[in-house]
DNA sequence: GACATCGACGAACAGCGTTCGCCACGAACG
DNA sequence: CGTTCGTGGCGAACGCTGTTCGTCGATGTC
């Protein structure tokens, strides 16, 4: 097949449907105009078609973001250095990096047992590394269950930042002023601690490192 | 048309339209039909009247539904007994199971930083509890942040099971069938620890142990 | 060359959240 | 007592949504 005529050329290259090229659509829809505009209409239109040749590849949106969401996954690097809590360390940070990027998808993984083809991969990972560390198969086990499900609510958590007006230090400033603004009497202990509740520092390795400790501590039965 | 002076009687006591009556009626509707039935229209019709009524106590779906989160919170027991240790493990507890109790409320609990009187009142209870423990301020603060996170978490995940047909164990064993059918080569360590992963047993309270634990033994800085 | 298969898609359906503008009613005021 | 005014209630409508159906055309096979 040579040279297109011209009556091609009006819309140039237009690259065949795949679920792939759905996919990367949705992504760059959500990314660039939020979770609001990824209709499949706008995904459609993308792609310069209509909304029905979608689900051809795309069982229907669900099914979509599930996908969208283990394209996201594919970006996490499953190796780094240093010890193995380290690596986990920075393998779960590097999960919920992924995920809270784009918006409205840790809710995705928050619904289900994960399938996905990248997210296994990461589990798997983790796994290796939890045995590593000497854990017993069921507390591993488990602990890739609870540092899953951390790891979803708090891209979740970060990515609804995202939805409401962009910046995370005026959504706190605002709920701090409404902190400030509670009856003493009834809320005694956030009042008291208002300052502490808002004071900045690394929460999310915190947290991590309160995962891990507590899993180290902690055998399953 | 034709004014009907029975009308009135026909549907006796029709109580005012409120705030709570609002609230009340979306409860209702979400426990018996589920979160695709919880439209303003269905709520509405709930309370015999129309879409547009509501919008006089409520501002839009999203505000309806953070109100229904934060009735929801108000059946949690704010006091129990044993060890702070214990009461804490308690409180939490019964607030992923007040949460988990509706499908799709924990999901609002995720986004946003916690306004609610009621939340504000499990709180109030954690930190004390935290403070009873010996911690320092910002050593709770960030623990009840934690806390929070994996309460809406683990009641998000929970709640999801009620989407889904209904019965846990049934995804639970899909999910096992599913991981049984992965290529052992690409994914040693699932396929290795299959039995552990899909073990019985009580992970939430392990995972709260956890938590607990690990938020003891880490302070913050 | 005839046939079967399957991707593409225009059109439509049923329903959604939300807004607008009008109606009725009760309180406030002169 | 009469009038005005604010406000709850709500019918109707707007602009969307996800999804399905049936048709069309191209492609690959016998």
């Amino acid at each position: 097949m040579t040279p297109e005529p011209i009556s091609r050329r009006a819309r140039p290259a237009k690259a065949p449907l795949s679920r792939e090229a759905i996919v990367r659509a949705g992504l760059a829809i959500l990314d660039r105009d939020g979770l609001d505009a990824l209709t499949m209409r706008r995904v459609a239109k993308e792609l310069d078609t209509g909304p029905a040749s979608l689900y051809v590849y795309v069982a229907n949106r669900d099914d979509l973001m599930a996908a969208m969401l283990d394209e996201a996954l594919a970006r996490v690097p499953l190796t780094a250095e240093g010890t193995w809590r380290e690596q986990l360390h920075a393998l779960v940070a590097a999960t919920v990096e992924a995920m809270s990027r784009h918006e409205g998808l840790a809710a995705v993984a928050l619904g289900a047992i994960p399938t996905g083809a990248n997210a296994l991969l990461v589990i798997d990972r983790m796994l290796a590394l939890l045995k590593q560390g000497g854990l017993d198969d069921i507390t591993a086990a488990w602990a890739v269950d609870l540092l899953h499900l951390h790891s979803a609510a708090a891209a979740a958590e970060q990515s609804a930042y995202l939805t409401k007006g962009g910046k995370e230090e005026t959504v706190v400033a605002d709920a701090d002023r409404h902190y400030a603004a509670l009856p003493a009497d009834r809320y005694p202990m956030i009042t008291a601690l208002r300052p502490a509740l808002f004071s900045p520092g690394d929460r999310d390795t915190w947290g991590l490192d309160v995962l891990l400790s507590g899993i180290l501590q902690t055998p399953a039965r």
